[in-house]
Parts: C-alpha cells; structure tokens; sequence
DNA sequence: CTAGGGTTAG
C-alpha cells in the first residue's frame, strides 16, 4: 500500500478545532468539489495531520460522498493513524459491495497488527469481521475470531454479533447458531426487568443478524421462524425479513409482510421502502406503490438515487412509464444503477428510440455505464431490430469501457441477431464465446429458429437444450411450437409423449391483480378464493358473451393431453381470465383492470380479452413476463408485434402459446 | 464507530 503510513518520522499537528464545527463545514459540501475544497484548505492550514479531522473527511469521503478511492487517499497520507482512523478506514472498506475493498480492509487490518503502534480495539473487530462476512473469507474470519479471544473481546456484545454474522455469512450455520445461543438472553426468564436497554438492543441486533443469515443462505422458512419467535423486534426486523421474502421471489409474502408491520404500527423507513418496492414492481400493484411514493414525501424520507432507482423501476414495471420518467428527472443525484433502472424501463416498454437517447445522456452526465445498463440498451436494440446499433453498443462495452460481457450480454446480442435472421451468426456467437452457454441462451437461440422456420438448426439447438436442462419444460415447449408453427403435428405430438414420459409440466400459470390495495393471487383452474363462487358465476358468463360474439376457443395451445371439452374448460381457467373475472366483479364500471402475470400471455387469452374488453368496455391492461398489453376497445397495443403478424399470416396452423 | 437497501437478456 502507501509507505507514507508507517513513516514515523513526522509529528501530529494538534491544533484540533471543535469537531462540531467540523461536521458542520463537512455537511455543507454539496458536491465532490466542495469536499475537495474543503479538504484543500484542511491540508493548508495543516489540519489534516489531527486525526480526528482526517478521519471526519474519511467518513464522509465515503459514507456521503461514496468516494472510496480519495477516503482511501487521504488515509493514505496519514503519518500516524490513531486507532479510530485505522477503525474508520476498515469499517469504510468493509461496508462497500466490493469485494475487492473488502479484501483490501483484511489486508490493512493485517499491516496494523504489524505496523504495531497501535492496537486494534473493540471498535475494530465488528467491522473487519464484516469484511471477512461480505467476502466470504472463513479462514481469515476464525484467525480474527483467535486473536478476539486473545484480546479478550469475545465478551463484548457487538463482537460476539459481529461473529455470528460472518460465521452466517460464510455458511457456517452450526458454529453460528451455537454462538447465537450462547449469547442470545432469555426473555422469558426472570432476568427480563433487569436487561438495560443497551442489552435489549444488542439482543434485537443478535436476531436480525441470524435471521438474515438464514435469509441469505436461501432458507426463509428458518428466517421466519426466528422471525416469529424473536421477543422483541426492531423495524431492521422487519426490514430484514421484508427484503429477504423479495430477494428470494416471495413477493407476496413481502407486500403481506409490509402491511402486516403496518399494523403492528411499526413505521416503515426508509430501508423499508427500498426493500419493499422490488415486490411491488414485480407483482405490478401499482396502487400500493404510489402510497410508497406518497410516504416517502410525507415523512420526510429523502428519495435519493437508491430510493428514486426503486421507483423509477417500480413505476416502469407498473406500466407507468411516464411517472419513471418524472420521478427520473426530478432525482437530485443518479448513479449507474439509476440510469440502467431508466434505460431498462424504455426497453421493457418498446421504446428503444428513447433507451438509447437516456443511454448518452448517461454519458453526457458523466456517469459510466454498468453492465446492467448495457443489458437495458441491448434489450431495446434487439426488441427495435436496431441490429448495427446493437453490434456498436456492445464493442463499446468491451473496447472502451472495458466491462467483461457477462451471459446477459451475449444473451442480448444473441436474440438481436437471431430476430434480424442471422441466425448463424448467432449459433457461431454462442459457441466461440468465453462463457459455457447456459439454457437460457439456447432457448434464445432456439426461439430465433422458430420465428425464421430453421427446423434443421431448431432441432439441433433444442437437443443441446434438452441435454442441458432435461427436466425444464422450457425446450421442450419451444421446440414443440416450432414443429407446430411448420404444421408438423406428429412431431408436435412426439414431444408432447416425450415430455410426459419424463414427467415435465409446464410451470404454473399464476396472475395477480390488486384491488383496493390488495393483491389478489390466482393459480390456473384456481377456486380456493373467498369469492369463488361470484368468481365462477363471472367466468360463465363471460364465456357465453364470448361465444355470442363469436369467439370460438383456441384450444391449439393447451398443453394437456386430454379431450377437446376438456381443453376449453382449461382455457376457460387460465390465471389471467380469472383475474379478469374477480376484477370486474370487484369494481366500478369503466374501472380500468392491471393484471400481471407470471408466463407469457397465451394466444386464446389474448383474443378473449381483447372481446372482454369491448364486452365489457374496460381497459385491460396485461404485464406478461415480458411485456405490456393493453386491451381497449376490442384490440391490444402489441397488434403490430411481429409474432402476432406471422400469428395472423399462419392463423390456420401455428400453435402460438409462446409461453 | 454493531443490524437492513435499489437496476439484470428470453
């Protein structure tokens, strides 16, 4: 690192002035160049040699600013680091999401145990045991939990929950659990009057780090558990088990988590809103959302870049592209994960016009794109058949930019080539590239072929798919399409054999739709709803006015082996007609109904909903895995979308269900 | 100077 640490032949200035003054002159900067100012005049008047000044501008360097690099620097030039810089710049390095930061905090904890000048006190160890928690470093984590006891720490209860949480962490759950026990107090002894409130908290702080051990290593049934069990809980509780059930897909547990807390009146902060949002983007309630937004302003609760990131992706995701847009523009401050939130939201919505305008704008501002954004751009290329532009962005991602294209990446430019026709441009893409190709980029792959009629390289790609990934019903669903979209129905039906001698189901059909506020979860064939009954009495209904209007079931793409009246009912309780069926029994005419879904819409329900909402003069508006439909008036939005128009020219033959 | 967070190809 930088010798100028461990040179001791230069003197501590000490004309320290009152650190309120200090954090006052710090808060004031708005921007980097304040800081840098305020710095400048720091090292003028020699005020930088107190440690306490430094450290001040450390932490802030980093904590506000997030500028490791310069808080890195300034440690740098230190001449004598006191103890709580050395904490300071640990801890900095430690709470990044760089595991490279995080090494380098090990690192520099190991050269000030040889520097030797100073001692690491109980400040130091919880934020090296983090470091070795986010990376992952076990060994190095039992060294420090050695030296702990050396230094005998290990009574201190911040160290001890420190060592639960690395040991979580680094998937020992055993070790941890014992030490969780070990230091957990009982409430419901006899004790509990006498714990002072330093206690409790530590206690509350022991749970939360087990239960997001749990939550990390996947097993939310435990975290719920401990959840559940916990005497006593903080909103972090809360919080914790919120962003766990939504990092782990559970996003209706989330949302119903979200509201449960609510009427525990426990108030949601602002780590709260940031976890809930990704639930409430990915189940579509919009309405749930927009009170997300709302609190925020009421409550004082800043929207920053990491907040306003959350909106702009759940409004988009919501199907209010526009209300993205304006909660993007007004943000004071964005960063890359803003911009590929924005960028991603043009994309998801069709507009590759303005993903790529936002996309140099990104630069303009001076912000360098991540690999996320470069997902976002080359999704909107591929969806615009901008082929040329699609090439350009990605060279650009590796040539100047310097970012190591990830699956995604060569997963975007493989459908981009593959929709354009070149095909074997794409198959050559996926076997010269340095990444083992996955199962989702054959199915790319192999989705290409179907939409240009390439049997022979379908066939080739879908046996790959099929060695790859033998029990995903994925290829097998998509090489049956394509067998069916070239009228090939013995073959079709071979599959079909195939898929049920090896047992293999298409995933479950599952929609939501959110109504006064709360979200609604229907299943295909679902009758476990409170109002099944007003429910089927709906559904029979609307399928009597669909067949006065002369709908007649497109039963090609039902997928179970089983006799035409068979397969009419089936359609009949597709996820998202029930859906349909729940929201217009639920609310004022003329309401308009959202409705997400978890798969592809399937052809019949398009054309049904596109009747219904003619029928029954509603907009319906449909969120699919991929994109927006919007029904009114007896069309959808995505009529001009290329797979309808060969669905239209094959109307007779194709099996469309894309799934 | 303990704990929690945002974007991700088809």
């Amino acid at each position: 690192m930088n010798s100028t640490i461990y040179n001791p032949n230069r003197t501590l200035n000490s004309s320290a002035q009152p650190r309120l003054i200090l954090s006052k002159a710090l808060t004031s900067c708005k921007t980097p160049r304040d800081l840098k100012q305020l710095h400048a005049s720091f090292i003028k008047t020699g005020q930088i040699q107190d440690p306490l000044t430094a450290a001040e501008v450390i932490k802030f360097c980093a904590f506000s600013s997030r500028d490791i690099d310069y808080a890195r620097a300034i440690f740098c030039q230190m001449p004598e680091p006191n103890c709580f810089c050395w904490n300071t710049i640990l801890r900095v390095l430690a709470e990044t999401n760089d595991e490279h930061h995080q090494s380098e905090a090990l690192m520099l904890f190991s050269a000030m145990l040889c520097d030797g000048r100073v001692k690491p006190n109980r400040f130091t160890f919880p934020s090296v045991l983090k470091a070795c928690a986010r990376a992952s470093r076990l060994r190095e984590g039992k060294q420090i939990h050695g030296l702990i006891v050396k230094f005998g720490f290990h009574e201190d209860e911040f160290i001890s929950s420190s060592l639960v949480r690395m040991y979580v962490m680094c998937a020992v759950i055993e070790d941890a659990y014992s030490l969780f026990s070990k230091n957990v107090v009982d409430f419901d002894g006899s004790c509990q009057m006498e714990l002072d409130k330093r206690k409790q908290d530590g206690n509350v702080v022991l749970w939360n780090i087990m239960i997001d051990g749990q939550v990390r290593l996947g097993d939310i049934k435990s975290a719920k558990n401990l959840f559940d069990e916990m005497p006593q809980r903080s909103v972090v509780s809360w919080n914790v088990m919120i962003s766990g059930y939504a990092q782990n897909g559970h996003f209706i547990e989330a949302i119903n988590l979200f509201q449960e807390m609510q009427s525990s009146n426990i108030d949601p902060n602002y780590v709260t809103l940031v976890s809930v949002l990704p639930a409430i983007a990915r189940i579509g309630a919009l309405e749930l959302g927009k009170w997300i937004h709302l609190y925020a302003g009421k409550n004082k609760i800043e929207i920053d870049d990491v907040l306003g990131s959350a909106l702009v992706d759940m409004y988009s995701k919501c199907g209010s592209i526009e209300k993205a847009l304006q909660v993007f523009e007004t943000l004071p401050k964005r960063n890359a994960i803003t911009w590929s939130a924005i960028i991603g939201a043009f994309a998801m919505h069709g507009r590759a016009e303005d993903a790529i305008i936002h996309f140099h704008l990104l630069g303009k501002a001076g912000v360098t794109p991540n690999d996320v954004a470069y997902i976002g751009i080359l999704s909107a290329c591929s969806h615009a058949g901008l082929v040329e532009e699609g090439r350009s962005f990605f060279s650009h991602m590796v040539k100047v930019v310097g970012l190591q294209p990830k699956i995604e990446h060569y997963g975007c430019m493989v459908d981009l080539l593959g929709r354009a026709g070149h095909l074997e441009e794409a198959e050559e893409l996926i076997r010269n590239m340095p990444i083992e190709p996955d199962d989702v980029i054959w199915k790319a792959l192999l989705g290409a072929c179907k939409m240009h009629k390439n049997l022979k390289m379908g066939e080739r790609v879908a046996e790959t798919l099929m060695e790859l990934a033998p029990h995903d019903s994925g290829s097998y669903v998509a090489l049956s399409n394509l067998y069916a979209s070239l009228g090939n129905w013995e073959a079709v039906a071979r599959v079909r054999l195939k898929m049920k001698e090896m047992d293999i189901r298409k995933d479950p059909g599952c929609s939501w739709i959110e109504i006064h506020g709360i979200i609604h979860e229907f299943l295909a064939e679902d009758d476990s709803h409170s109002q099944a009954k007003e429910i089927q009495a709906m559904l029979g209904e609307m399928s009597m006015k669909l067949r006065l209007n002369g709908y007649r079931p497109n039963t090609l793409d039902v997928f179970l082996n089983t006799d035409e009246q068979e397969k009419a009912r089936a359609l009949q309780y597709h996820s998202e007609k029930i859906a349909v069926a729940f929201g217009l029994i639920s609310t004022a005419p003329k309401h308009p109904l959202k409705i997400v879904k978890n798969l592809r819409i399937c052809e019949d329900c398009h054309a049904s909903l596109k009747l219904i909402s003619l029928i029954y003069k509603r907009q319906i508006i449909v969120r699919d895995r991929k994109r927006f439909h919007h029904f009114e008036h007896g069309s959808c939005s995505c009529n001009e979308d290329a797979s309808t128009m060969l669905n239209k020219i094959y109307r007779k033959k194709i099996c469309v269900a894309d799934f």
